[in-house]
RNA sequence: GGGAGAGUUCCCGAGCGGCCAAAGGGAACAGACUGUAAAUCUGUCGUCACUGACUUCGGUGGUUCGAAUCCACCCUCUCCCA
């Protein structure tokens, strides 16, 4: 059950209790797709970064290794060696991103698998069953992400097939928790709000989803195109429909500057593979904004990556030397700012929930939204 | 001493009479990245007064309306024979 501690305005400072740990938010998980942080940071590095809970991917698990085979391995925390809170993204996010062949019908969506092209046969029961054998803390519904723009009447469908869809999956996971040899019988199932950029069709949605009192709720389909101010509109008319006593997740988002402002609209979790993919092309999040190493001009840079930073990246490394790594396509290079920018996030969310015990965080962030997002 | 081949823009390397400021790599420089098909992708990359002009393909001459491309000599390098 969802303990908020203190509020500001619609935002929240909570913790969340799973049966893997509590989750203290607002938090930042951090994006491991197929069961690894991309970048070789590991299980055991994500302690030193402040990683609360980690997330993988349904789809990617199931084509490689197979969700069966987590399954005989004892589950996706033995298998990682991660073993607080998982959350498994259903795979709704592939059938929008991997858009070839793809085929959504009533029963689910076929689409082209992206390592060997063969087709893929994915509904909300299949993807329940996939993460009931990968036994996840957090299983996520499956949804049709709408790309942006989207038509009205298109996304109305959808919508309306989503839902439909979000009741199929309670019913299979209640079924799947029921079992006696389920791996984890107290799997959470969070549903996922869409309705594109349509305010009538996100709220419509979100009393509906709402009604099938799920785990958790979360807000799908954004920072897919369009603008942030969008995003921001879209959250803030939804907010008062999302059950107050369950978290809130904005998905896929975003930059530092966007999770500022989903706080303060009401969200507890974030996810996005942000932080991790430009750490690995070399853009870094500072506190004074963010940097690209490969600039010429950190050639003679001595400094660390950010002075505030305690991360083990800053505290050993000099720009220099990480550009020097870049340059030199060393692997290093993407191993240690990655565990920078993951730090950053991770303990950025620890500022945010600091100044929210202390009634601060709306001073704070207007001092950092835009400039965390500036490049300098 | 004799013979064969090669010298192209920062580097490698294609071009072998006009469509060549010259393919393709690499390097360099810059940009993008939001539930990860991403250690990926994009742009710039001779100079300038930049829809045009100028200088460039080892050097110097020459042939031609026109040469990186053909000819002569020279320089340098590689290989083979003595």
């Amino acid at each position: 059950m969802l303990k908020i501690l203190s509020q500001e305005k619609s935002a929240r400072r909570c913790e969340f209790p799973t049966v893997h740990g509590v989750i203290q938010t607002p938090a930042f998980m951090n994006v491991a797709t197929c069961g690894a942080i991309k970048g070789a940071v590991s299980a055991y590095d994500l302690r030193d970064l402040h990683c609360q809970v980690q997330l993988c991917n349904t789809y990617h698990l199931h084509v490689r290794p197979g969700d069966e085979l987590v399954r005989e391995l004892g589950g996706i925390h033995a298998f990682t060696g991660w073993h607080g809170p998982i959350l498994t993204d259903s795979g709704g996010f592939q059938v929008f991103s991997l858009a070839k062949l793809r085929q959504i019908k009533e029963e689910g969506v076929t689409f082209a698998c992206h390592i060997d092209g063969h087709r893929i046969f994915m509904g909300p029961e299949e993807s329940m069953r996939i993460q009931s054998n990968l036994g996840s803390t957090i299983a996520m519904a499956f949804d049709e992400c709408v790309e942006n723009p989207a038509e009205y009447q298109y996304a109305e469908q959808s919508c309306a097939r989503t839902v439909r869809w979000l009741a199929r999956c309670k019913a299979e996971m209640q079924r799947l928790n029921s079992l006696p040899n389920t791996l984890n019988r107290q799997q959470l199932l969070f549903g996922i709000n869409q309705g594109c950029t349509f305010d009538d069709l996100r709220i419509e949605n979100m009393k509906q989803i709402a009604a099938l009192d799920l785990d958790g709720y979360a807000i799908g389909g954004l920072a897919v195109g369009e603008p942030k101010e969008d995003m921001y509109r879209i959250i803030s008319a939804i907010e008062p429909y999302m059950p107050k006593d369950k978290p809130r997740y904005l998905m896929g988002v975003g930059t530092p500057g966007n999770i500022l402002e989903g706080v303060s609209r009401g969200v507890d979790l974030f996810d996005c593979v942000m932080p991790s993919r430009n750490a690995r092309h070399g853009h870094l999040f500072t506190w004074e904004g963010i940097i690209n190493l490969n600039n010429a001009k950190y050639e003679r840079d001595l400094g660390p990556i950010d002075p505030k930073c305690h991360c083990p990246t800053c505290q050993h490394h000099s720009r220099a030397y990480l550009r020097h790594l870049f340059k030199a396509k060393e692997m290093l290079a993407m191993r240690l700012c990655v565990m920078h920018n993951l730090y950053f996030y991770n303990t950025l969310m620890e500022r945010i929930r600091y100044e929210l015990e202390n009634h601060r965080f709306e001073a704070f962030k207007e001092m950092y939204v835009d400039r965390l997002d500036q490049r300098i």
